[in-house]
DNA sequence: CCTAATATTTAGACTTGACTAAAAATAAAA
DNA sequence: TTTTATTTTTAGTCAAGTCTAAATATTAGG
């Protein structure tokens, strides 16, 4: 068993290693989790102990299998509770992290498997993050910018880039949500300004829309 | 802000309180808590400090009504979270108390709020026990046994004593959950069996089932 | 290739919350 | 009321996780 500490630590290792590729360094893992070099060296040296890392000194520290399906069971329980947060209480996508990273500890494995049926098993968070299985796969689909789709592409809403109320609210209005399907009819190269479909709608939207919103493509 | 380790002993106190009458005992909490007296005294020191209880040593401690207030938040979201486990996630009745250990102690009031809305804002756990309000408040309407009402009285059902599987699923074939109303229509005095009335249906029950059911009345 | 700057680790200390063993207070029994 | 038993507290340790300050590696610049 893992304590709430070493869950911290293995979860940020594990977004740090896809962040910087190879191996993690002592003071990337400070700065990220706002705490001391002197800490992370001796939590680093307790995990590698435990197995859940490969730890060199001086060298940075990478995840064993383990470790990494530790991590991400942490991350798929946080990204999960986000999507219970937005969807079943209302909270605004940009309102549910520090509540998540609160939930993303408890510690019941059918606790989880009920969550996710109960959510319909959802692929993405609010943000569009993909939500890692059970086993601790990710489906790493790229998220793309709605911005970068051509004419006639069509893509998934699976998260947003800017989080302030007016542009929340606007999604709203357009009835655009996490799994809302959106087809690129036309695309302004000038101004990269698009005319979309969304369920029967059609409507104009601004490169800056285009640009905050996170589609995935298949 | 109050930790963990803090909030499980004021829950405790609550409890105690309502238990035996008047001062709770350093031993009387290491016991309920599984703890050593020693590290009670401690604690209870601790938590005098920060005026969340009296104490007087060797005399036993008492919730100020500072502390009563801490105490009845968490136990309101330890019961509110019971009720989400076993109405949207379909736990059984007897399985949700340690996973609403761990989240009784989530922070957020907000996601209180809304969790209590979600769930049609409860005033009973799935074992009968009241939600306080979030104030602190208690409604403290007695919780009897089915087996204790008389011909023609109604009630509420609020919970179960008994939680073996065979009873609940008796109670589901029956279609009796928290909030069922219950009439009874007659009462055999020699074994104790009733027939009642649950919404459009009668039937009849054995005093073993009457006594196992709690009901509210009013 | 050697020195300066930076990154990392070690050593020692602190806090929280627990424990054991021993001392002190209270309650019960003779 | 005095002795015995029980309860409670104190004193001293311990582990987890953090910190500061000092020591040691590594990297980069001249």
């Amino acid at each position: 068993m893992f304590t709430l500490a070493e869950e911290n630590y293995l979860k940020t290792i594990y977004h740090l290693e896809h962040d910087i590729q190879g191996e993690v360094s002592t003071n990337a893992i400070a700065d990220r989790m706002e705490t001391k070099p002197s800490s992370v060296t001796d939590m680093v040296q307790k995990l590698a102990e435990k197995e859940v890392l490969s730890y060199k000194k001086y060298k940075g520290a990478l995840l064993t299998p383990a470790g990494r399906k530790i991590a991400a069971n942490v991350i798929r329980k946080h990204r999960l509770w986000e999507v219970f947060l937005v969807e079943k209480l209302n909270f605004h996508w940009d309102e549910v992290h520090e509540i998540a990273e609160q939930l993303e500890h408890i510690q019941s494995d059918e606790l989880v498997t009920r969550l996710d049926k109960f959510l319909g098993n959802p692929d993405f968070d609010p943000h569009g993050d993909p939500i890692p299985d059970k086993h601790g796969n990710v489906k790493r689909t790229e998220k793309k910018l709605l911005s970068e789709l051509r004419k006639n592409q069509r893509g998934v809403c699976v998260g947003v880039k800017e989080t302030s109320g007016d542009f929340l609210q606007y999604l709203d209005k357009r009835k655009i949500s996490i799994g809302t399907k959106i087809k690129v009819l036309g695309k302004e190269f000038f101004d990269g300004s698009m005319i979309i479909q969304v369920g029967s709608d059609q409507f104009f939207i601004s490169n800056k829309i285009a640009e905050n919103l996170f589609v995935q493509t298949n």
